[in-house]
DNA sequence: ATAGGGTTAG
């Protein structure tokens, strides 16, 4: 429609409103090469100096023209040219081209100039502030914004308050951002989702569903959107909420909010987290469009489930279908490599990050580690890290004692643990991922002193916890407890399941049991690990034909491991078990991670 | 003639 317009070499229109009307198209269009063109020659007309009222509002349209474009510091400079004393409405304009590229710092040093040049805080610049604040993340700078903002006639618009509210979730201040949230006389879904997602993110799940309810219950229609599922679906994700994940999914399709790419990401990564990778695929392959985070979710997916070159597939019809790769994509690719072993993929991947502008961070060293030291390359991942140019972190160090521990290099997992501890961090996680590669080494008493050091620093060891959702409830397991009301139950399935896999040749393995005990304590402390217990339950109460699908906290040991292999053959069921770092399916008495995890 | 929220990894 107005894009016909667009032909500057010929005739170029001269009225102010003219001007206006093009620049506005040319922003909507994002015609970024049209658009500095007629910044040009706006320039060489002087209509951008002029302090005539009517010339004014085409510096704000180049303000925005060039934020829509992902350009904010051109914007900035078409602020800088334009004449003084600027309108506030340019002030707005320069604060969101700023706050709405990811120059949070440069948009709260503008929003002091503004302040300076007496320009009073307004409902249309304290919400790109308040998203500024929002990202740089500061408790401080939160309370001073909002002390600021109640200074104003507009502490009530929807606007100021909701993006306020946004700020104090996003600067971890949740009780802060529930009061206002309270206060607020008026809220939209906007209001809702921000806090929503301030609970999603802090981990606090119950709070943000119940959230969720009462969003529904309260909005007029249209009621809740595409954001907020996406938040909600989120949190069934990380909490493993598979009933409650499928209930709300239920909903976007009678929304049709399904449609959306970001809906849609979550809910790929709702049902590969919780087992239904299928599904997961399905939805994927189904999708009317398809955004950057779809293809990372599904890569994600692939990768977690052990489906590497399902992953490398996926790979490659992302960028034929023309998305240009980000970091997550290369820590999906490498931790694929990782689950199977690919030593050289992996090298290759992480090369070709740089060929797509992409420098490699802590998270991606800490990959490289992973597969370099998994694959039992100690002394390579050693000479890796000392070859780093960032700092290695405390991920990267870990890493390197967790592929230790596998393969049983005590001396290096000591030396990772130190320059660990060096970093500063004191996390149960270090001392127990130490204390682990000694045992695994056969070296008990460096295991107890590790132990022993961990608990005189107040550090406790993080419990090994399973857990499985059945009819919309969720039953969560430690080794050996007798708390579940079916217990009786589920130790006598096991003990029946026991005989069988005896007779068809399963002969528990107890060398990996941690601590130094007695072997009929080690066969008790190994057949009763919380996954087990879990199985138990899903024996008695998962249907034939379906998956089990149970998830740890912890990894799964190598004896759990090898029986739940015989256990499926001799019981004929699948069991998906999801540990802290990958699937597995068990089926037939093999396991998808080909034995290597 | 200007304004507020975002998926995916860990």
């Amino acid at each position: 429609m107005t894009l016909l317009r667009v032909h500057l070499t010929s005739s170029l229109p001269t009225s102010p409103p003219a001007l206006a009307d093009l620049l506005l198209s040319l922003s909507a269009a994002r015609s970024l090469p049209k658009g500095q063109q007629l910044h040009a020659r706006l320039l060489k007309s002087g209509f951008l100096s002029s302090p005539a009222a009517a010339f004014r509002p085409l510096s704000n349209h180049l303000i925005t023209f060039y934020a829509r474009c992902g350009l904010p510091l051109h914007s900035r400079d078409a602020f800088d040219d334009s004449p003084s004393p600027r309108p506030p409405a340019a002030w707005s304009s320069l604060l969101s081209a700023l706050a709405q590229n990811g120059l949070p710092l440069l948009a709260i040093t503008a929003f002091r100039s503004m302040l300076l040049a007496a320009v009073p805080p307004s409902d249309r610049s304290l919400p790109s502030a308040a998203k500024a604040a929002a990202a740089i993340s500061s408790p401080f700078l939160a309370c001073s914004l909002h002390a600021l903002a109640l200074k104003t006639p507009f502490t009530d618009d929807v606007f100021v308050a909701s993006s306020l509210v946004d700020m104090y979730a996003k600067s971890a201040l949740l009780p802060q951002a529930r009061r206002l949230f309270d206060l607020m006389p008026h809220r939209n879904v906007v209001s809702w989702s921000a806090m929503i997602y301030g609970y999603a993110e802090a981990g606090l799940e119950t709070d943000a569903l119940q959230l969720f309810k009462m969003a529904l219950a309260e909005l007029e229609p249209p009621g809740v959107n595409d954001f907020t599922f996406s938040c909600v679906i989120r949190v069934c994700s990380t909490a493993t909420l598979l009933e409650l994940g499928s209930s709300v999914h239920a909903h976007c399709f009678k929304t049709s909010f399904d449609s959306s790419p970001f809906v849609g990401s979550s809910l790929i990564s709702l049902y590969s987290k919780c087992g239904l990778v299928e599904e997961a695929y399905e939805l994927f392959d189904r999708m009317p469009e398809r955004n950057l985070g779809a293809w990372n979710a599904i890569l994600i997916a692939s990768a977690q489930h052990g489906h590497t070159h399902a992953a490398f597939d996926r790979f490659h019809q992302m960028k034929a279908a023309g998305f240009a790769p980000n970091f997550i994509t290369f820590l999906c690719l490498l931790t694929a490599c990782s689950h199977a072993g690919l030593v050289d993929e992996g090298k290759r991947y992480f090369a070709l990050m740089s060929e797509h502008g992409i420098e490699p961070g802590a998270q991606h060293y800490a990959a490289m580690v992973d597969l370099l030291s998994r694959a039992g390359r100690i002394t390579e991942a050693v000479a890796f890290i000392e070859e780093m140019p960032i700092e290695p972190t405390e991920s990267v160090w870990g890493a390197l004692i967790t592929g230790c521990r596998i393969h049983k290099d005590a001396d290096t997992a000591a030396y990772a643990a130190a320059k660990l501890f060096e970093t500063g961090s004191s996390s149960s996680g270090a001392h127990m991922l130490l204390s682990n590669a000694y045992a695994a080494a056969g070296r008990y008493a460096d295991a107890a002193r590790t132990r022993k050091a961990m608990r005189d620093q107040g550090v406790r060891k993080e419990t090994g916890l399973s857990w499985l959702e059945t009819a919309g409830k969720v039953h969560t397991f430690v080794s050996g407890d007798r708390v579940h009301p079916r217990s009786d139950e589920i130790y006598a399935v096991l003990a029946e399941v026991g005989e069988r896999m005896e007779r068809a040749g399963y002969v528990p393995d107890t060398s990996h049991v941690l601590r130094d005990v007695g072997g009929e304590e080690k066969l008790a402390a190994i057949w009763y690990h919380s996954e087990r217990l879990a199985i138990g339950l899903g024996l008695l109460v998962v249907p034939e034909g379906q998956a089990i699908r149970v998830m740890k906290n912890l990894r799964v040991c190598v004896d759990c491991h090898t029986a739940i292999k015989c256990l499926s053959k001799c019981t004929g069921r699948t069991i998906v078990l999801r540990d802290n770092n990958r699937f597995h399916r068990f089926e037939d008495g093999v396991c998808s991670c080909g034995d290597y995890w």
